[in-house]
RNA sequence: GGUCUGGUAGUUCAGUUGGUUAGAAUACAUGCCUGUCACGCAUGGGGUCGCGGGUUCGAGUCCCGUCCAGACCGCCA
């Protein structure tokens, strides 16, 4: 037997007994008279005593062998600590090791395995298994495990259905780019990997499956950032005879329940918000709602006071900055100068303060006087010892800007409490958006969306208008998911496809088998599909995926450890009946 | 595709206006240490300053190119 008991177990209780340990050797710690070792496996951390007078000096020259992340195994009696650490589970008890065997050695490893790890990232992904032994990524792990496990729990005690769908499929031209599989058996041919499975769920609708789940992954051949990998996992989900208050109740309650599980906090019910009332309010189509500053629109009181540029500009926007009225000259040009500094940065910004003798300084005293700034005030909620921000400028522009300086602040005031989990629901979004390079309409959100009921007579008149039953799940100010109820009847798909841009042969070619079940009783239909690494990542406070996948990928999709994507053999291209262009061959 | 930041010891970083033998911490090795737990103390080894070119009497430092990494924009139906 190579363990009795793992580095996570023994506490007082076990005294006097003798046990079996293995695991790696964390630290070292030799004053001479007595070595300790803390000895690590998944579960935690053992101290192991060899002692000068207790052991034989063979004994001790043997256990100085012993390096870092040496794999021992320790066979030795529980005693209670002379001087005991609070710190740990263990820290009451040690192991006085009797016998000790290597089963095996370790080279210098090139970063500590600790929690505060001295490793950069691109080391810890070259050397991933080593960085798995630190505790805290393997207690993430841990908690994606038990997370998921949870997640299936409830979905099926709401009678959900897990089926697997394929991943080599068609690919579709439409949305975010395919990878691509080159087929053996169909020279010239190609598969896709999936976005999303959602035709196959919708088919699965068709099916009379009428609850389904799948918790997947999904590719999209797209830039990564700290948030997005091009291989990722969602929870995936569609439900029959369902409106968007079913789907949305439905899963509320399951991010209420995973919240109080893993958190332990129960959630009131969440906010939902239109997507036009969202950019009314945040600049934005995923506000982080934890902190207030909601813009507040003062074009028609800021005109017609003869300062020029507030005159000649579309909009004029503002909020108001809580106990903003102390910022500092240097403070308040470092925010406008982080404005300047973006690409569609503001020209400037004027500021108000509102200080707590109720008096007003601003950058335009000139031409507004004590009423004005108090009817601006008024209306950003700005209360005595408040700061007031203000651009103007072009109506989305300014929205974006202002929606920047939000998260600026936000950031600069440290007002996101990261204990804190403010869910919310943008609802009605657009269904089309007008895109200006392919001089047509895209998808909001995808081409199976329904539209609004009451805006069907919109799709022929005038597509911009007419809004979805689209909606997004925003936790934090990220998007953690998002869902439509579908469209369930051919003719409305035909037509959306249409404005669109495809014609009749490529949705054909491209859906016909969708449009064609829907002929055969489709039920009405609509899910959701909750992006599982960013839920994983936010429950434990954290915006970045990374440390809550096992093997990521870069920044630029590869991966370092594996050293992937690479090139393949000649005899490879050629069973594929693929060449590769010169410049590419390495 | 674009913008920004970075690349110096195994690792994380510092390195002034271009000027002597490129430093610190940590890791590693050796020795000491009667209760450590980020143990402590002493000593020691360890460098293609990402790569290529240029300017200069002289380049880690300045210039050009290039590669790599990270953040962001575009992109992500």
């Amino acid at each position: 037997m190579f363990r009795t008991s793992n580095c996570g177990d023994l506490t007082i209780s076990n005294v006097g007994e003798i046990v079996t340990l293995a695991g790696w050797v964390s630290r070292i710690r030799d004053k001479g008279f007595v070595l300790w070792i803390d000895l690590r496996d998944r579960y935690g951390i053992t101290q192991i005593i060899f002692d000068e007078k207790r052991s034989s000096i063979e004994f001790m020259d043997k256990v100085r062998k012993i390096h870092r992340e040496y794999v021992i195994q320790i066979k030795g009696k529980v005693i209670e600590r002379e001087s005991k650490n609070p710190d740990i589970k263990t820290g009451d008890i040690e192991i006085l090791a009797s016998s000790l065997d290597i089963l095996n050695e370790s080279i210098t490893p090139p970063f500590t395995i600790e929690n505060n790890t001295d490793g950069g990232e691109e080391l810890r992904m070259k050397y991933r298994y080593l960085d798995i032994r630190r505790p805290v990524i393997q207690k993430n792990l841990l908690m994606r495990s038990n997370l998921s496990l949870e997640i299936r729990k409830f979905l099926v005690s709401k009678q959900f259905v897990e089926v697997e769908t394929p991943y080599l499929i068609k690919s579709t031209p439409e949305g975010a780019r395919d990878f691509i599989v080159p087929s053996r058996m169909n020279k010239g041919d190609f598969y896709a990997l999936p976005q999303s499975p959602q035709t196959f769920k919708q088919l699965l609708m068709v099916s009379g499956m009428d609850k389904y789940f799948q918790i997947v992954k999904c590719f999209r051949d797209e830039d990564l950032r700290s948030d997005r990998q091009p291989e990722f996992t969602q929870i995936d989900c569609e439900m029959s005879f369902v409106s968007e208050d079913d789907v949305l109740n439905e899963f509320e309650e399951l991010i209420k329940f995973i919240i109080k599980k893993f958190k332990g906090t129960e959630l009131n019910s969440f906010t939902r918000m239109t997507y036009s009332e969202a950019i009314e309010k945040y600049g934005s189509d995923k506000p982080d709602i934890r902190y207030g500053m909601e813009f507040g629109n003062l074009t028609k009181v800021a005109r017609g006071k003869n300062f020029k540029i507030f005159d000649s500009q579309e909009v004029v926007l503002g909020l108001s900055v809580p106990n903003g009225a102390n910022f500092s000259r240097k403070q308040i040009d470092s925010l406008i100068e982080f404005s300047k500094s973006h690409e569609e940065g503001a020209n400037g910004i004027v500021w108000v303060k509102y200080n707590k003798d109720k008096t007003f300084k601003s950058s335009v005293d000139k031409f507004f006087n004590t009423k004005d700034l108090s009817i601006w005030a008024k209306i950003l909620v700005c209360k005595p010892g408040d700061l007031m921000l203000v651009i103007s400028g072009q109506k989305t522009e300014v929205y974006k800007q202002l929606s920047l300086l939000r998260l600026e602040l936000a950031n600069r005031l440290n007002l996101k409490n990261n204990k804190e989990f403010a869910p919310l629901w943008i609802t009605d979004f657009p269904l089309f958006n007008w895109n200006e390079e392919k001089n047509g309409f895209d998808s909001v959100h995808h081409p199976f969306t329904a539209p609004k009921d009451e805006d069907l007579e919109l799709l022929d008149k005038n597509p911009n208008l007419v809004k979805s039953k689209a909606y997004d799940l925003v936790l934090n100010g990220n998007e953690i998911g998002g869902g439509s109820i579908r469209i369930h009847n051919g003719n409305i798909q035909r037509k959306v496809f249409k404005i669109l841009g495809l014609s009749e042969k490529e949705s054909n070619d491209q859906f016909g088998f969708l449009i064609n079940s829907f002929k055969y009783g489709a039920p009405p239909h609509g899910g959701i599909a909750i992006g599982f690494d960013r839920l994983v990542a936010i429950l434990n406070g954290n915006e970045s995926i990374r440390d809550f996948i096992a093997f990521p990928k870069n920044n630029q999709g590869k991966d370092i450890m594996l050293n992937s994507p690479s090139s393949i053999s000649k005899e490879q291209l050629e069973e594929l009946g693929l060449k590769i262009n010169k410049p590419y061959n390495k």
